[in-house]
DNA sequence: GCGGTGATGTGACTTTTGTCACGCGAAAAT
DNA sequence: ATTTTCGCGTGACAAAAGTCACATCACCGC
């Protein structure tokens, strides 16, 4: 749990007994390779941060194509933040690319942890700063530049990652095709 | 300024004394068509929230290509959030599409406000929960749909805002050029 | 060890989009 | 009122990417 309570202590200093608290309403579960911590179309049960292992964000089209939303790492956040926020239905599933190890936090607990501590509201507002920030980014990478530059970026951006992850999959992540990907290299 | 009470109020109750203290924050500006409110490279002064009127946010690319990352218009809040919130210099550029009138919130301003009325954090949080979904969703949306169906999308999202917007920056937000926009029509 | 599966590269062809050049009509500027 | 600029469509061609098919190699489970 120190893992979190850095995360967390890298935006806003903790008591001990407040970090009690915090730790009391996360719950550790373990997964393996291939196993879903969300479903689409299920209800999402929790926001997941990432203590080990390796988990993929997918969005499936309507022809069974799956497109990666974002990988999580280590001490990564990961949901379908809109269903997860809004108690609705996932759009998105969520699957571990390696056997992963994740701290999960359910919404009502959530709510009850930012009214417990309350400078986690900064918190996590930090956190959404971060998450609006990098979005827009990589929308602007996306306009701006071809293939070739995107892929150098999620090289440089997150040179570890690149090494855990099939390369079909950050094709998938970079929006264009295996093969496109695989000519790269040429 | 009862336009930023109500939108406020939308998300968080607000007393009216509290409410006096936060307008005390913000100033109003008007501006005209193509006139920047940020201008890239330089620092960025200013959240802004559109009382009337019609932004875009705009990143111009090294062959000089602009590409517009959002627009904003009434009762949105537009500012290049990156360089605003570090206090770095601009990547991107904001300038009117049509005249408008704005009020400013300076980052020094913010914290004071935040610290004032604890409140707004939420308020903040939840603006930011809001962009980051909005932001997730454009990505889905580049990478599972053609231009056809992007613009379609658009449409039935924004319908006012496509009427006020010339085709050749709707292009430059969905990330097409002009021309393959234009061919849609047939 | 063996058969299967997954990851990767490659060639041929099609489709989509970008680019450049041009024309036209409406709106804006002087 | 005349001139200029802007918005928009269009045609022709080039470039980029998608799709399909196939081949190879490494690893995994039995």
């Amino acid at each position: 749990m120190n893992q979190l309570r850095d995360h967390i202590e890298r935006i806003v200093p903790l008591e001990d007994t407040e970090f009690e608290t915090i730790s009391s309403f996360f719950s550790y579960k373990k997964y393996k390779k291939h196993q879903f911590l969300i479903q689409e179309g299920e209800l999402v049960p929790c926001n997941f941060f990432v203590l080990k292992g390796l988990l993929k964000l997918v969005y499936s089209d309507d022809t069974g194509k799956e497109h990666i939303v974002s990988f999580a790492q280590e001490d990564w956040w990961e949901t379908d933040f809109a269903a997860f926020y809004t108690e609705s239905r996932a759009t998105m599933s969520l699957e571990c690319v390696e056997d992963t190890e994740v701290l999960c936090l359910r919404l009502t607990d959530y709510r009850k942890l930012c009214a417990a501590v309350p400078q986690l509201e900064h918190f996590f507002l930090e956190k959404a700063y971060q998450g609006f920030i990098a979005a827009q980014q990589r929308i602007i990478s996306t306009m701006t530049v071809g293939i070739k530059e995107r892929y150098e970026q999620l090289l440089k951006k997150y040179p570890t990652l690149v090494q855990r992850v099939p390369k079909s999959l950050l094709a998938a992540y970079l929006g264009v095709s295996r093969e496109a990907l695989s000519r790269l290299s040429r």
